[in-house]
DNA sequence: CGGCATCCCGAGGGATACTG
DNA sequence: CAGTATCCCTCGGGATGCCG
């Protein structure tokens, strides 16, 4: 709800730009969203299996700016043993496309292995042959 | 050219998001990306004049950054008055769908006004009268 | 003009232990 | 299960000053 959330942005063309990343910033939001555009609705332990390295410290962090930014939805179910749904609003909904871009760029431009992560440069010189 | 520049990523389904995000990771490269799309070639000044909160320690350490992720060229021209030309590789031509999306979802989502940011949401309840 | 070098501070974020 | 609460430390990044 029109918070002012500001991060000191510059009001300048490139500004959209600065602001939409300041809403991807922190280590773990872009996968949050990315794993919520894919399954719909997910609780707090789902999401940590799908991603490993995050600690429950982080995860919940980055939950909680996620909501105050308005991109998630908390639902706490008042049972037993608790159980709380994490999925997105319209507007996370909206960033689709945005971390569609980011996935297919990766997927074409980086091979992800062991933690690592290689380039993968577009125009493939092939030197002579390749590495 | 394949460096290991690893980051410590998972290796799972939402890694190609995350290591997109790495590469535009830091407060500026988005911007610094985003204006060497736009124009194409610029000097250090240029670039300084565009994004005018950014100190010039940063932005020497942020297109380093983008330089040695094979993103930015540097070219410098050995003249009295130091010249130097940034412009994007072909890998970093290639964010340009991704520049693009973050860029639309900014203007359509965010305001960005007087270094502060406003969300728009998108669906415009009006509970009764908008706050 | 286009940088480095240095100092310094606070936020980001990991590890661990405890709780309703 | 889904968190809090602490501790602690790295390092991102601002400010300032000097240099070829």
């Amino acid at each position: 709800m029109s918070k002012p959330r500001a991060k000191l942005t510059d009001n300048f063309p490139g500004c959209p730009v600065e602001s939409t990343l300041s809403f991807l910033d922190g280590k773990w939001k872009g996968v949050i969203l990315y794993h919520l555009l894919e399954d719909g609705t997910l609780r707090f332990n789902e999401l940590r299996r799908r991603i490993p390295s995050v600690t429950q410290r982080m995860l919940t962090k980055q939950l909680r700016e996620l909501e105050e930014a308005g991109l998630v939805e908390r639902t706490v179910f008042p049972v037993v043993p608790p159980r709380v749904d994490y999925k997105l609003t319209p507007l996370g909904l909206s960033l689709e496309p945005v971390i569609a871009a980011l996935r297919l760029w990766g997927k074409e431009h980086v091979i992800c292995e062991n933690g690592r992560k290689y380039m993968v440069m577009p125009e493939a010189k092939t030197p002579s042959k390749a590495a």
